[in-house]
DNA sequence: CACTGTCAAGAGCACTGCTCTCTATTTTGT
DNA sequence: ACAAAATAGAGAGCAGTGCTCTTGACAGTG
């Protein structure tokens, strides 16, 4: 039965990968405000009608591209991480390719880490890919000697850290887990004003600057 | 001759303003994507085309709006600041003041902060007001006793921040003013990920986390 | 008073997301 | 194998958008 059917959801699978990747590819182009179903579906030969079978509406095509992209920028800092050697290292690298991927893809970044686009529900598809990202860094961090930093954090702000402790399974007291999650929103904000031009005026270009944000955010979380 | 400006030039300065109190309700409630010219003009009683006397294109009017946002996000950090007292409560109070401008006007941050609207480019007029945060928190610094902060800053690197010092006119070695940099990234990083739903599954509340965030990058810069 | 520049208004263009109906084709149940 | 059901694309159409152009009315100045 799996025969005679795949034939022609096989070829509703491929069309609706084609549109996704003409939507990419316009939305490199003009952005996501610029992204127009009709000339998605002009570009793929159809009537724009027609592209409704596919994706209910603009937004919803717009949240398969929003997964798309952060599995692609998580993949992206997976890969960029061997795994094995010095921590320091692997978190290093995990950091610039994260930016690298950015700057190469800068619209599909505004996409995920810029505003959230019109009517912001962040469906509970998106929240496991944009985890990836994070994980790979904490990935870093377990079962590795980690130096001791100090810091007193309130009760709340330890209950919170605790939670994560059991939820990531590593071995790091509340101030270790603040200091990642810091370290995580310098990662994603130093993209941004770059990316965003705001570091025009200051240092602009960034790179040295992203560099060295890189290291002192390791030895930050006692790496 | 100001006393002689015409009467229609004061209905023209008046209505201009007008326009703009309407776009900033609009963007309060369906976001810069929803904001509508015809929509303003309707809710102001003229007809669409007549918004063209004021404002050449939608996306001018944004900038408009774009600016008066930086001044206000600014204007809301520098009134936070006692500009005397211990230099650590003055940074905290500026923090402060920031993220809870942002939490007030999410719509009006997401404009500056958020992806760049398309079709923009940041005009000179954004660049100064875009800086008044940053500038306050360079004010804590100035005729403030530091601690030394350590770290090897490269050649390119240290280039730029000897730039940035002889521009804000502060006593810092090149080593803080990256600090100071990384921290002003730190700080709008956290709102945004606040804002825009990236702490929900970690500090979701983040306000411990960002008041934590607030005295360690304090310590971070030295104070 | 006449002239000139500014203004609101209206019509209209090209475009958008989206819905609905119609028809052709494929898949499925008997 | 054939009828019924599900699915595909095409086209027309609706309400909305930014923006342009023209027209007629008014205010400010010589």
């Amino acid at each position: 039965m799996t025969a005679t059917r795949t034939a022609r959801e096989r070829a509703r699978a491929e069309l609706t990968q084609e549109i996704k990747d003409e939507a990419r590819r316009q939305l490199a182009e003009v952005g996501a405000h610029g992204l127009s179903l009709r000339a998605v579906a002009r570009e793929l030969g159809m009537v724009s009608s027609a592209l409704y079978r596919y994706f209910p509406s603009r937004d919803r095509l717009l949240t398969d591209l929003i997964v798309d992209a952060y599995n692609a920028i998580g993949e992206a800092a997976e890969q960029a991480d061997p795994g094995k050697g010095a921590p320091r290292e692997r978190w290093l690298a995990i950091w610039h390719a994260t930016r690298d991927w950015a700057r190469a893809h800068p619209h599909e970044y505004a996409l995920i880490y810029g505003s959230p686009i019109p009517g912001y529900q962040a469906p509970q598809d998106t929240v496991a890919p944009a985890a990836r990202v994070a994980l790979a860094l904490v990935k870093v961090l377990t079962h590795t000697e980690l130096r001791a930093v100090d810091g007193a954090v309130s009760s709340e702000l330890r209950a919170q850290a605790e939670t994560l402790t059991k939820v990531l399974g590593i071995i790091a007291g509340p101030e270790t887990v603040t200091r990642l999650i810091m370290a995580w929103t310098q990662l994603f904000g130093a993209i941004n004003f770059d990316l965003f031009g705001q570091y025009v005026g200051s240092v602009d270009p960034a790179d040295e600057f992203f560099a060295h944000s890189a290291k002192r955010m390791a030895e930050f979380v006692g790496l």
